[in-house]
DNA sequence: CTCTATTCAATTGCACACAATACAAATGAG
DNA sequence: CTCATTTGTATTGTGTGCAATTGAATAGAG
């Protein structure tokens, strides 16, 4: 075992037995909140016709459009084994075009079209429907917008 | 609009168009919290040949054997879409068996293994080495689980 | 300037999540 | 007792996530 982990063990008040317990658990509700978050959102995409997602890779086109597939990846965590067919979706619904770059004949260059643009301001009023449903108070919403940054950039090191 | 979404409008301190900017998203860091979480933890559930989903049905039945695919269900947030096939593999592997109820014929009894059973000791490890990994303190870890709890208990109803 | 290494995206394969639907077993109102 | 309703699973179809591999384009070492 290597010291580091052995460290980690020492520091658990838990016993081995206990430490399986789903109670004990931290990254299960993480993981079950994320899921009934995306549950919650579905019924406000839809009424834009796009899935969770979808609707943030829009958002950040919106924030940055012209941007290449790694650049959405690199801002979401998310791989061309994800983004790709999500993206050939969003332009099969006509919101994106996907070129390339004329530097690097590489790069796939995404592009709002017309509709795309458009579709931000149907997206307006979706935070606001969200905040609404998951009824925490600002000073909870930014504690857990706080931590879970911290896990991310923990983790994705 | 709605009385209640107009409450909770008005009590945003963002403007409309700042209200879509990614960066002042909560659920998406949540979102990418927990797909940064399941990454984490795959390298450590492979020596047990089980994927996250599997592992915390695994603890399911660890804590209460014999129990139904809608009692599992209802501990985790899923439903039998998701658990049908997932219980097959985990059939497959030889570490659970899907019998059916003598009462009641349409409820499928889950009853682990021996291998099933245990599977347990091998798994005792992991979660002081997610917690090593991790690198939160404890209150932090405490605090993150009950603002999950908090935002499912909410978004169940 | 060439050849190798790296990079960006796409593809493939697997395992979820979940809505919608189907279906058989059990329940219950009359 | 009977049949409509409810309940517990299963199935189907869509859309992710992500590891692994591939392939083409670029960059870099010599």
């Amino acid at each position: 075992m290597v010291p580091e982990m052995t460290d980690c063990v020492s520091n658990n008040p838990l016993s081995a037995q206990d430490s399986v317990l789903l109670e004990n658990q931290v990254c299960f509700p993480l993981y079950s909140a994320s899921n009934a978050v995306i549950r919650t959102y579905r019924p406000l995409l839809d009424k834009l016709d796009l899935t969770y997602s979808q609707y943030l890779v829009m958002m950040v086109l919106w924030e940055s459009d012209g941007v290449s597939v790694k650049d959405v990846g690199a801002r979401l965590y998310l791989d061309s084994g994800t983004l790709t067919p999500l993206l050939k979706r969003l332009e099969g619904k006509g919101l994106v075009e996907r070129g390339r770059s004329e530097q690097d004949e590489r790069v796939r260059v995404l592009k709002l079209t017309e509709a795309g643009v458009l579709l931000k301001t149907q997206a307006l009023t979706v935070p606001a429907e969200m905040k609404c449903k998951i009824k925490l108070d600002l000073d909870e919403l930014l504690l857990l917008k706080k931590l879970c940054e911290k896990v991310i950039s923990t983790l994705e090191k």
